[in-house]
DNA sequence: CAATTAGTTTCACTTTAGTACAACTTTTCA
DNA sequence: TGAAAAGTTGTACTAAAGTGAAACTAATTG
């Protein structure tokens, strides 16, 4: 395991769920009218630290089958609330940035 | 005008708006509960693009005092519609990542 | 100054995130 | 296997995001 700490970006995470760019699944995800699939990048995330559901409601006090809901793109999420899980529950930063 | 992309991070933001690390009032930013500085962070970029907020509204498909309340953290921001604010209003890209 | 433009605030309304809980399905592993 | 743990799905509720529109208060500018 390593020590250091790990940056999950949306494009690190294409790369592992979708393969680089160019190849077919990827260019879905590219193109397509879908959104960031943040929920999976939460799951992601989760299995990183080796969390179940249960365990990452538990400490931002709500329960796992919101989670579940949230990792399957079931529900909308509040920028609030997934800071809250992010720093909260992971344990960790969540950071954001606008490019103009 | 620099024709190059401009990248707001919240940390140039906060630099911007606060002061450079250790001033006083960057301190309050840093310390407090309190979120992120969202809202100013939508008005920055906004003010970057040199828009107003009802032409920000109108390409985001909503009015002008909703992005007010925003821009004022009067209201919680759902995430899909801080991306549609960015990327439909304001042409940027919305970055996300997760650290871990 | 007067008039237009930009931003704020309020109100009434609809939709949906988030809570709470329960039942169900999958996976895990003794 | 089969029982426990992990994850999914459903329903009902309630708080708040987001819509729509109007009236008001700054700011700009002619």
């Amino acid at each position: 395991m390593k020590t250091t700490s790990k940056l999950l970006t949306l494009d690190q995470f294409k790369d592992k769920h979708y393969g680089p760019k160019g190849s077919e699944a990827r260019d879905v995800l590219e193109k397509g009218y879908q959104e960031f699939r943040l929920g999976a990048m939460i799951q992601s995330a989760r299995l990183e630290k080796g969390m179940t559901q249960e365990q990452l409601a538990t400490k931002v006090g709500t329960t796992k089958s919101y989670i579940s809901k949230l990792e399957n793109d079931m529900k909308e999420v509040r920028f609030s609330t997934l800071k809250k899980i992010v720093e909260l529950g992971l344990g960790g930063q969540l950071e954001l940035s606008i490019r103009l």
